[in-house]
DNA sequence: GCGACAG
DNA sequence: ATCTTGTCGC
């Protein structure tokens, strides 16, 4: 039931999210807001956030929520945070935000509410921005609920609006030559909806870079590039990495206790927060098992 | 029927 | 997203 079951309360769900992206749209602010993001070297930035979720494999709705604030330019661990949550949405291309913002959103304010100074000048997501069906991925999303800048940084093209990963744009990709080369994204309207970014030398595969919030595409880019010890933008990569880490450790817990243990349910439960208040969602998302998928294996050189 | 499908 | 080891290269 990955995508053929999804019934008539999924397509009532996916309209009302529309809408919701069409109303919360009109704040999108797509240009630069601070004096920071103007300066070729970033001065006067100091913290630069990074948000990621990672997943439990046969679990439909326990995940962890990162958020991570490093230092600029040094790039140091200044601030991290994983929770475990309870998912309510389901992942539908196009609507990725309704599975993940809430969670981030609380870490964000969270931070805000508990060590202000530490709050984070910008925020790296891992998605798309304006790079999107409608013009509003979970990197805008984000951003307008939060009033942060945001900028959105995908892995894989979203082939919207014309946009193909077809030969012609492998050709582009292998043109890129050092890392910080870019080639602009451009939909049918003729509207540069992001960048593609070589972000590291030795990566053949380079990163999709669309304004979130409040920033412009050209610091965007800057920003990602002076980001990246490697290919993934160290914010993002901080907060992967913390994140399955916990899941890591708190799946194993869960296994020692069930072997161990004869049957102990309340250690475990505790580290879950008590007080989430879900938003409304879908209520049969917790629901079932699926079938592991068999991919069918790859063969390279 | 075929292809796409951010995470 | 997740399932997964070693391997080739600097």
């Amino acid at each position: 039931m990955a995508r053929g079951a999804l019934g008539p309360p999924l397509r009532e769900t996916l309209s009302r999210w529309e809408r919701e992206q069409a109303q919360l749209k009109t704040s999108v602010i797509d240009w630069d807001t601070e004096a920071w993001q103007r300066d070729s070297d970033f001065a006067g930035l100091h913290r630069v956030g990074g948000v990621d979720m990672s997943f439990i494999k046969a679990d439909d709705v326990r995940a962890c929520a990162s958020l991570v604030v490093l230092s600029y330019p040094k790039l140091e661990v200044l601030y991290e945070e994983c929770r475990m949550v309870n998912l309510t949405a389901p992942y539908v291309s196009g609507f990725l935000a309704f599975r993940e913002v809430p969670f981030l959103v609380d870490a964000i304010q969270r931070l805000q509410k508990k060590d202000p100074n530490l709050m984070p000048q910008v925020l790296l997501v891992d998605g798309n921005g304006v790079l999107h069906h409608r013009g509003f991925g979970v990197a805008c999303h984000i951003g307008v609920l939060t009033d942060l800048p945001c900028i959105g940084v995908a892995k894989k093209l979203l082939q919207v609006d014309g946009l193909k990963n077809n030969d012609l744009h492998k050709e582009k990709i292998q043109h890129l030559k050092m890392g910080g080369d870019t080639f602009p994204l451009m939909a049918n309207s003729g509207t540069i909806l992001g960048m593609a970014l070589k972000s590291h030398s030795k990566s053949s595969k380079p990163l999709y870079v669309s304004v979130g919030h409040k920033v412009s595409l050209g610091a965007a880019v800057r920003l990602i590039q002076a980001c990246c010890r490697y290919r993934i933008p160290e914010p993002i990569r901080q907060a992967d990495i913390r994140s399955r880490e916990y899941i890591r450790r708190t799946t194993e817990l869960a296994n020692s206790q069930e072997a161990g243990q004869e049957r102990g349910p309340e250690g475990l439960r505790e580290k879950q927060s008590p007080t989430l208040s879900p938003t409304r969602g879908l209520e049969e998302s917790a629901g079932e098992e699926e079938p592991p998928e068999n991919p069918s294996p790859g063969h390279h050189s």
